[in-house]
DNA sequence: GCGACAG
DNA sequence: ATCTTGTCGC
């Protein structure tokens, strides 16, 4: 995967300026449809590597509403701040093939929790004019005192401004980190994060997603999917 | 210059 | 993210 030039990367740097500009931190989401995404790997023997996106749309009782799926070639490298170029077209694609659209979506990554404000859950969010979550299991910028206890959460903040919350949602667990993508509010992304909680470490809808798209690429490998 | 750095 | 078996603990 070819390293992108001092030159191509100040261009993506004003794009992720033009979706930080669109961001919403206000509530504008409901839960009629709570969905979760997340992404896997596939490095093939001819050299080419693949990105399988696997969404999932629950209803508030958790029950499952539908599951969808996307597979491109990778077409850029996995670089601290621009997780979206490599991750985001595959994960738009799975979201647009879901049945229902997404009210609310959690994505495991960073939000507005970014050097530029622009993480994965936010170009999402305003790609698709979603409400969108970060969910991330570790901090890419940020300071933060660490929880202590079981449910209780400290601010992250990034330039003195508060962009999200660092969780610790389960016992003998790291704290997770949890910021608005768009569409929700700081304190919305930690409520969420904490509502959606059941036994596992991340959020439901997070977890869901990447059993889903690690059942899909262990098909794809099979042969069961082709594409 | 050195260290940090979502997935 | 991915490479990977067993193993310790609840």
């Amino acid at each position: 995967m070819a390293a992108p030039s001092a030159e191509e990367r100040r261009r993506l740097y004003s794009l992720q300026d033009e979706i930080a500009s669109k961001i919403v931190l206000e509530d504008r989401f409901s839960e009629e449809v709570v969905a979760g995404v997340d992404q896997a790997f596939i490095s093939r023997e001819d050299g080419r590597e693949m990105v399988v996106s696997g969404a999932v749309a629950l209803d508030p009782s958790l029950s499952l509403i539908s599951k969808s799926w996307a597979v491109l070639e990778t077409s850029f490298p996995y670089l601290p701040g621009l997780l979206s170029f490599r991750e985001g077209p595959a994960a738009v694609e799975a979201i647009r093939r879901l049945e229902a659209k997404p009210t609310i979506l959690f994505v495991d990554g960073c939000g507005v929790n970014h050097p530029r404000r622009a993480g994965l859950a936010s170009v999402i969010g305003v790609t698709l004019e979603i409400p969108t979550a970060g969910v991330s299991k570790n901090v890419l910028c940020g300071t933060f005192d660490p929880p202590d206890r079981v449910g209780d959460a400290s601010p992250l903040v990034y330039e003195g401004e508060r962009v999200g919350y660092v969780l610790l949602s389960k016992k003998r667990c790291r704290p997770i980190v949890v910021a608005p993508g768009t569409g929700v509010s700081v304190e919305s992304a930690l409520d969420l994060a904490r509502r959606y909680l059941r036994d596992h470490k991340l959020p439901e809808p997070c977890f869901a997603a990447h059993q889903h798209v690690n059942d899909v690429k262990s098909r794809i490998l099979s042969g069961e999917f082709s594409f």
